[in-house]
This record gives C-alpha cells, sequence and structure tokens, in this order.
RNA sequence: GUGGGUGUAGCUCAGUCGGUAGAGCACUGGUUUGUGGUACCAGAAGUCGCGGGUUCAAGCCCCGUCACCCACCCCA
C-alpha cells in the first residue's frame, strides 16, 4: 500500500525555484537589522505552554498548537517571536545587555484556518529593544521597520501608528467606560479599513446597553484625519484635550523625520491590535496596492511594557516590530515584483565518456576553487542531451573535455547565452569562465 | 466555528444536449552518433477527489463525504 505523499493543511514546501528569493530577503533583512545595531537571538519552536497560554488574548490561545509530550508536559510551539523573547529577559536577565537590542528569524506556527497570504507555519522577522520606555526606543524600531521595506525596495507600503492611549481617550470621550463593551467598541473600531464608516456604525449598533450617542461621538473622532500625521493629532488633540498618548506620537513622528522616514507613516486612530499584551504605540504596515490590500498587515508591533514582568518580579519595559516573510514574500510575487531566479550553478561541465569523468572532476574543481557555481553532469550520453539540460536549468556555460581537447590540454567553454564557444588552455579556464559569467 | 467556490495527466485547464478521456506546458525518445534554446515526428502518463444514488448509459444530474481555495473572525 503506497503511502499518499502530502502535507498538513496551512504547512507548504518551499522548492528550489522558491528558495532563491526567499534567501535573498532574508539575507536582507537581516543585514538591516544587523546594520541598525541589533543582535541575533534564538529560542525553542517548543515552550511549556503556560508560558505561551494567556498571553495573546482568548483568540489567540484557540490559535496556540498545543500537545502533550511523552513525557506528558504540556507543551506549545510558539505563537510569536515576541513573547520567548520576554521568557528569555526574564529568564536571563543578568546574561544580558540593557537596553538589549535583538532580532530575531524564525517560524512560528498558529492554528489558523489558512487562506490567502495566511499560514499556520510562517516566518517572523523581528527586532525589539528592551529596557526603554522612551519615544525613541519606538522610532528606532519603527525605523528599522522602515528601512527593512525600502532595502527590500517596497514601495507601496505605509505604516499606520497609533497608541493604547489614544485609544482609551477615545473610548472615554465616547463615554465607553464598561471593559467588555471596550472590547467590542474596539473590535468594531479595527474593522474601518474593511467595512468603513457605515460598516462601523452597524458593528457599533450590535453592542448592549451602549450609551446614547457613543457611536456618533466615536466615530466623529476617528474620522478626524487631516492632511499630514501632524495635523492629524493637532486636531485630535483638539478633539480630547491633552492626551499623553498624542504627546508620545508626535514625538515618534518627529523622530522619524529625522531618520528620513518622514513618508510612510500615517496616524490611524483605528488601529486596534487585537494582542492583549500592547501597553503603548501600536502599528500595523499595510500595502497600498489594491490587488493585496486586503492581505492584512506585513509588519506590526508595538509597545509592551508589562508583559516581562508576568515572568517575574520586574517588570522591564519593552518595544518591537514584526515583519511576516511569508506574507511579504506571497504578496510581492502577487505583484509580479518577486525575480524569477534560474537555479542552481552557473557553469555546467559534460561528461563525454566515461574516460572523461576524471576531466570533468578537475574541470569542476578547478572553477569551484575560483568560486563558480559548477555543476557536473550526473546523467551521462549524449552531449546533446546534457547541453539541453544545462539550457534548462539555467545555466550560463557550459564545458567541454573531449578527446582531443585533452590531448591537447584544452577546454571548450561555451557561452550558452550568446551561443559562441572557443578552446582555452586548462590553465585560462577559469578566467575564461568568470570573463562570461561577468558578462551578465 | 460560519458562508461561498473548486476538485479531470506531473502542472494549467477544456470536456457541448448524459453516449465510458482531450489540449498546452513539462517529461522520455528520435530527426545518422562532439553541441542546447527554435522546429518537426513519436511515446509515456488519468481509480475524472472518495462513497452512494438516478439511468440502458454519469467526468457531466442528485445526496453524502473529504481536500483545497476565497470570504467572515482574528492576525504576519
Amino acid at each position: 500500500m503506497a503511502i499518499q505523499p502530502r502535507t498538513l493543511k496551512g504547512f507548504r514546501d518551499t522548492l528550489p525555484q522558491d528558495m532563491k528569493p526567499r534567501r535573498a530577503m532574508l539575507q536582507t533583512i537581516e543585514g538591516t537589522f544587523a546594520r541598525h545595531g541589533f543582535a541575533p537571538l534564538d529560542t525553542p519552536a517548543l515552550e511549556y505552554a503556560e508560558i505561551l497560554t494567556g498571553k495573546y488574548g482568548d483568540e489567540g490561545d484557540k490559535l496556540l498548537y498545543r500537545f502533550a509530550d511523552h513525557g506528558e508536559r504540556q507543551v506549545a510551539l510558539r505563537y510569536d517571536l515576541t513573547v520567548p523573547l520576554a521568557r528569555v529577559v526574564a529568564q536571563h536577565r543578568g546574561a544580558l545587555p540593557s537596553p538589549l537590542r535583538r532580532y530575531h528569524i524564525a517560524s512560528v506556527w498558529r492554528a489558523d484556518k489558512p487562506q490567502r497570504g495566511r499560514f499556520r507555519e510562517f516566518m517572523q522577522c523581528d527586532v525589539d529593544i528592551v529596557g526603554a520606555t522612551g519615544p525613541l526606543a519606538d522610532a528606532e524600531v519603527l525605523s528599522t521597520g522602515l528601512s527593512v521595506l525600502a532595502d527590500l525596495g517596497v514601495t507601496g507600503a505605509c505604516i499606520h501608528l497609533n497608541h493604547r492611549g489614544l485609544l482609551s481617550a477615545l473610548l472615554s470621550h465616547a463615554g465607553i467606560a464598561e471593559p467588555r463593551m471596550q472590547l467590542h467598541a474596539l473590535r468594531a473600531v479595527d474593522k474601518w479599513d474593511k467595512v468603513g464608516e457605515p460598516g462601523v456604525r452597524r458593528e457599533l449598533a450590535k453592542i448592549d446597553d451602549l450609551p446614547a450617542g457613543a457611536p456618533d461621538r466615536l466615530l466623529q473622532a476617528l474620522e478626524t484625519v487631516a492632511d499630514t500625521p501632524e495635523a492629524t493629532l493637532d486636531a485630535l488633540e483638539a478633539l480630547l484635550g491633552e492626551v499623553t498618548a498624542i504627546d508620545r506620537l508626535r514625538e515618534v513622528l518627529a523622530l522619524l523625520a529625522a531618520a528620513g522616514h518622514a513618508g510612510g507613516v500615517t496616524i490611524d486612530p483605528t488601529i486596534a491590535r487585537g494582542l492583549d499584551y500592547y501597553t503603548g504605540v501600536i502599528y500595523e504596515t499595510r500595502l497600498t496596492d489594491a490587488k493585496v490590500a486586503n492581505m492584512g498587515a506585513v509588519m506590526s508591533g508595538g509597545r509592551y511594557d508589562e508583559l516581562i514582568g508576568m515572568f517575574g518580579k520586574e517588570q522591564v519595559p519593552a518595544v518591537g516590530i514584526s515583519l511576516g516573510l511569508d506574507r511579504l514574500l506571497a504578496a510581492l510575487r502577487e505583484l509580479g515584483l518577486v525575480a524569477e531566479a534560474s537555479q542552481g550553478a552557473d557553469a555546467f561541465v559534460t561528461v563525454f565518456n566515461a574516460a572523461g569523468r576524471l576531466d570533468a572532476m578537475a574541470v569542476a574543481a578547478e572553477l569551484r576553487a575560483a568560486g563558480v557555481a559548477t555543476e557536473v553532469a550526473t546523467l551521462e550520453g549524449k552531449l546533446g542531451k546534457q547541453f539541453k539540460r544545462a539550457d534548462r536549468r539555467g545555466c550560463k556555460v557550459a564545458l567541454v573535455v573531449g578527446p582531443d581537447d585533452r590531448d591537447a590540454g584544452q577546454v571548450v567553454v561555451k557561452d550558452l547565452r550568446r551561443g559562441a564557444q572557443h578552446k582555452v588552455a586548462r590553465g585560462e579556464l577559469a578566467a575564461a569562465v568568470s570573463d562570461i559569467l561577468r558578462q551578465g
């Protein structure tokens, strides 16, 4: 009985042709993180379930992959990289610098129902600053995120910036005080970008016992959007009075502008964020192209000053941002912005006949020593077949060492893209091949 | 968890009024054996997701089921 080859729902194989652009993205991201002064950290995929539960809210808890291991321990796959970081900080406080700037690039798992741009296993790229409460840390993290997008060549992206304190002020302004009502109201508000003002109004109408006039006051405030982020904040302040959250947002905007990131950020009071642990600034990044605008956020995060304290006696402030690599890649692919990379080697060494195997291996070794990505024909047979194979997989140069060539101490170097070929002495082989490759 | 859509060759899909299977790409071989891309010829490849029902006859109609996709919810 044959075993049917298949993958779990929401889990995917990444084939070589897809790995190349993915690796390139990862390399860029890691470089940008390092350039912004973040150091790498890694943690286990599996945690004690109690570490993770209760940190993300009810919705999050439902999406945790959890099970009992062989020793009957309750364990869970990490749901994000933030809670594991909080655990690490609480556990290794003495061994870590403060403030801690770490980046973490790793897979996370969520038992979500898969859909477009949503997977059960996906890679997150996080930077966080632990141990600093001020606006500089917020701005550093956001600045790094914006730099990453720029370095990846993502143009149509916008960070929607908000603050939990601003949301609270909005809710009290609207007269919504009871926690359950606040939760529902926030949930309604969060849908703004999808259903618009009428939709949010409809959602608000569903909440029991909402004070009369609350929806109007809330919606009026939410529509306070001016031409510039700064003007939006001014308008909100005029409506709500003095709110420390507004001052904080103003500072962050100024700091980002000083870093050259003035564009790319907007104030959006409808950003709510479902994750429970956020306490200060919060943000989501959306792609502006309509084709992928509904794919959801590609880079989000915020300040979480009370999460680490849940693991110990010490309250440690932190702020971070998380880029969803797989979703971003999927979106860029849909927009046709991912180059279909040729896969594999640049040079292909043919094997003339059984006696020529030794020559092929020797030639390949020379090229590899010179840094040329080289493949030896592992399926022998007619030369024509081998050339065809070399061409199919996008090799740029083919090498032939026939009996005559060997006697003459030469190698045939063929430029597959132009069709030209010539014989070179063995000693000049690497130079000749590099020459062709350099012609692009 | 709720709603919608789709399941036919490795991939993308066509398949009319029900009459038991097709294309393109990919793959293999060939067009006289030291040369690929283009062209031409040939070949291999399908329990039509699975189970049941209606019918002389089902890829097509009906019921069930599973899987995948999309949307809601939530999120990266």
